[in-house]
DNA sequence: CTCACCAGCGAACACCGTTCGCACTTCACC
DNA sequence: GGTGAAGTGCGAACGGTGTTCGCTGGTGAG
């Protein structure tokens, strides 16, 4: 009796639905209990199915961490590129709402006011998905979860282009602190033998960036991680914004001072 | 027959032997399987006991994982404080050799040397014990493990010492770079109402000294949980140490330009 | 209409953390 | 020295977990 529209079957619709809802509740146990309470049994009573059936949509519980993984890290992506102030085209296609991040770059804002925003969303993004975070940035899963050249390392790739969009722009423009004794060379050899960064990416600016997002994952890693809970038991944004404005400016380059 | 020297009794000795083995043993698992995976029926095993015969000695799988939390910290903290160069004095009371290190500064180093060996003792700690670092630094303990003035805050303490004690130099020498527009006193502002930083730890160096603390733990924690292994597979040694030379110029007050 | 296919299920296996009651040793006290 | 309390370890058990296997019954293509 169903219309039958574009060859898809009733048998592939009920399983994209079931496939989609199994990552939702997923999703929602990880929140709950953290990734590594992750349970399948109890995914399965969310869904309620039996816990052998979720077997013919995941290969294992590590394999729907691993979806998960990459799920994470597309969200992450869109709130950065949120925040970046981008039209909403650049969002993952996927059935998702555009994400509510506090901090937007007006679409007009200068490439600092840019920066500082994809920063403010890094920090805001943990902060308010702590098992998530922990899921992405925590420890590795215990028998590893490195997918070769996988969905979780293309995934992870829209994060760093959203951090390095902003930076990228301080360099065309000129405004980027290069030091020569920064040492790109032997940092880029230390690079896998073909490591694409496009072609509008020179190895200063990567390790800039590579350096930049370690600085400001440190704050959040450490934030959320709870070791400044019994310093800062409210949060850590005064520490954070001061850490991001000190970030900003040291990148930039400071005209040198005629010798 | 034994001589009872000392009020020990034969059993108190078995007993601090046996909980000492437990705890290399579950040390040992930690490091083979990660902490995730710490089971104490493996840790029984290890130890020709019954799994039952630990609860002897340990009240839960999280209590054992505090334990060994609180142990990594000290461990931690002792190779930091020989980087320091510091004389093994100041090492935690414990039946534990002096820990190897690679970088020590010698005794008579200068200040901004020593912060130096500190950062990459920090690293060389993480890179070489990645199982104890995420142990740490990585999720939290599903149940959460924040005994609240515990044994594992007093042992995180000593790390954060080690990180304080050259900054606390500088500081003295009157060459630590404290911008005013740090916005020390709202950081200062968002913490506990009684943290009580020695006498000697005015508030902006305080936060000075989280923030380098983060910066670094950034670029360790990217690297020790496998964030850039497909960038960089042989180590991010280069990057840290760029890293950690520009925050040391950084963190030294440059005279100001006369006006 | 037929028949291959496939989602889902129930039962089972091995492993886990944890509890309980029982043997056996050690120690303190009379 | 004898006696009773305290401590140490064990085996069995319970409920939980991930995972596999063989089965049923509906789906969809020829």
């Amino acid at each position: 009796m169903a219309e039958r529209s574009a060859g898809e079957g009733r048998r592939e619709r009920l399983r994209r639905e079931t496939w989609r809802d199994l990552r939702a509740a997923a999703l929602a146990e990880v929140r709950d209990v953290g990734a590594a309470g992750l349970s399948l049994r109890s995914v399965a009573r969310r869904l309620g199915m039996s816990p052998a059936g979720l077997y013919r949509y995941v290969d294992s519980r590590e394999a729907l961490l691993t979806v998960l993984i990459a799920d994470g890290y597309h969200d992450l992506a869109d709130h950065l590129v949120v925040a970046l102030g981008a039209g909403a085209d650049e969002l993952r296609a996927e059935e998702r709402a555009a994400p509510q991040v506090p901090v937007v770059a007006p679409p007009d804002a200068g490439t600092t006011a840019r920066l500082e925003a994809v920063g403010l969303a890094y920090r805001a993004w943990g902060v308010s998905h702590p098992n998530e975070f922990g899921l992405l940035f925590g420890d590795p899963i215990p028998g590893y979860a490195a997918p070769e050249g996988g969905v979780t390392v293309e995934a992870m790739r829209r994060v760093g282009i959203a951090f390095a969009q902003p930076i990228l722009e301080l360099h065309a423009a000129g405004e980027l602190a290069l030091h020569p004794a920064l040492g790109a060379r032997e940092i880029v050899g230390q690079m896998g033998p073909m490591v694409d960064l496009g072609a509008s990416m020179p190895a200063e600016v990567a390790a800039l960036l590579l350096l930049a997002w370690g600085r400001l994952h440190g704050q959040v890693s450490l934030e959320v991680f709870g070791q400044h809970h019994w310093l800062m038991p409210d949060g850590c944004e005064a520490l954070y914004r001061a850490e991001l404005a000190r970030m900003l400016v040291e990148l930039r380059a400071v005209p040198e001072p005629a010798t």
